[in-house]
DNA sequence: CGCAATATTGACCACTCTCAATGAGGGTGG
DNA sequence: CCACCCTCATTGAGAGTGGTCAATATTGCG
């Protein structure tokens, strides 16, 4: 921890904006005159609180989120009158991209833990786009990394048993907070086991067993939301399918 | 059958293109000439024929598909081996999208019957539609769409039961087909039922089951690969959930 | 401090998977 | 043209994962 150097208030002030944009210009292409058009219809709100929506389903659409910090859930209405949790937002991650196609949000998003959110209008944006084509191409990556963000959660619940899709998610986790340079061990659950359970298709009680089970194996610890994953590797293997196949046949066609 | 009246080859021809792209260019707002050049990038290929691959997973993304007549299945591997059906694709749809990200093919695109296919040359397209707002927010909202449709699946998978999905399944064949003029209630199935259940995370067995159930319930009639749907109003009402809530409890957080 | 929400644990059972056998087509070759 | 084979589909019986119900911590919050 706090290896940070003194830095100089413009030097955090850029990282702090290459942060809320990062989804949009990683793998750029962009001068930093793009940057800064970018830079300048992005909103910044003050912070938001647990339990605040971003928008809720049936909402005009009007702008994108990013997550600077904090975490957000997005959860659409199912007809029964429950609703299915889609997705779980950590920092550089960016929201309410299904919502183009309508003009109105199909989900919600809450907040689920005092975050930083930026806002940028997408009437602006796809002005933008418009005259920078390697932004528009960074759209459509981006609309099209969602799709197979979205693939992955198709075979997780289409294929997997409820120990794998439990690993899978902690490893996702654990991945994308690493990414944003945080600990990949070491780090408390921003949702509640009902909220998990209800993301991967499974019940609380399933999740609060798996909880049980992994860390008896050693796998990791479990104290109520905070979480330290001691074996890795043991989890990516149960991810991958160690455990003899299951689910229907995997046939060929 | 045969309503069909005589008509002069230019308006087949007319009739065809837009069929080819409705997909891209149907809530348009654009210009007669902007679809001339939307359509002079399109390629035409001659028929494919079941078995024959659009692409494979690995491959090198350069073309999103339209299917002018005939299906699709669109399937990715899973870390053991087998195999996850992420979609049938049948007229007017469009293949491809989830490729742009990592510039290659994530999923393979395996033809199920005799079928007309359009190419579309990605980086053609990504040219067109930096000149051409409104054909530019034609692709996002497409690319959104397809989230948007994901996102259904994901709430199919994990929240319902086989008897829901499998019904849903119907009613979506049941509804794209209509909207292409096709017969909303009597139809044929290209795919397997095998298939069929590796896309709703069923086993064939249960597949199998449900067919016969529904028959014997006189919502359908079920010949081999024949479905008459005798109750689309039954239908929805299965999938509508009418079925006593069932799996985890429908939490509001 | 006490109530309400969340989490854990146990017992039971149902949905659906697995295994296995049989039947029905569709294609190929003799 | 028929026999044969192979794939696909159907049906039955049994088993298991994970859901449901219920009781008991534990925590957080007003």
């Amino acid at each position: 921890m706090s290896q940070r150097k003194v830095i100089s208030l413009e030097t955090i002030r850029v990282a702090c904006r290459n942060c809320s944009l990062s989804s949009l210009c990683l793998p750029m292409g962009l001068t930093a005159e793009d940057v800064e058009r970018l830079d300048g219809i992005v909103k910044r709100t003050r912070p938001l609180h647990r339990g605040d929506f971003l928008f809720r389903d049936g909402d005009r659409f009007r702008s994108l989120y990013v997550v600077k910090t904090g975490s957000v859930k997005t959860f659409a209405p199912s007809p029964e009158g429950g609703e299915q949790v889609l997705g779980f937002h950590l920092p550089g991650e960016i929201i309410g991209l299904d919502a183009i196609d309508k003009d109105a949000h199909a989900c919600s998003a809450k907040v689920l833990e005092t975050s930083a959110i930026c806002e940028i209008p997408f009437s602006r944006l796809e002005e933008l786009t418009a005259t920078i084509p390697s932004l528009q191409h960074q759209m459509y990556r981006l609309l099209s990394k969602e799709i197979g963000h979205d693939t992955d959660m198709l075979l997780l619940l289409g294929k997997k048993n409820a120990e794998e899709r439990l690993a899978a998610f902690l490893l996702s986790l654990s991945r994308r907070l690493q990414k944003r340079g945080l600990s990949a061990t070491d780090f408390y659950l921003s949702m509640s086991r009902h909220e998990i359970g209800n993301y991967l298709g499974l019940a609380v009680e399933t999740v609060s067993r798996l909880f049980t089970r992994f860390q008896d194996d050693g796998l990791m610890r479990v104290d109520r939301k905070h979480i330290q994953i001691l074996d890795v590797h043991a989890l990516q293997s149960l991810v991958g399918g160690a455990g003899q196949n299951r689910r229907q046949h995997q046939q060929q066609t």
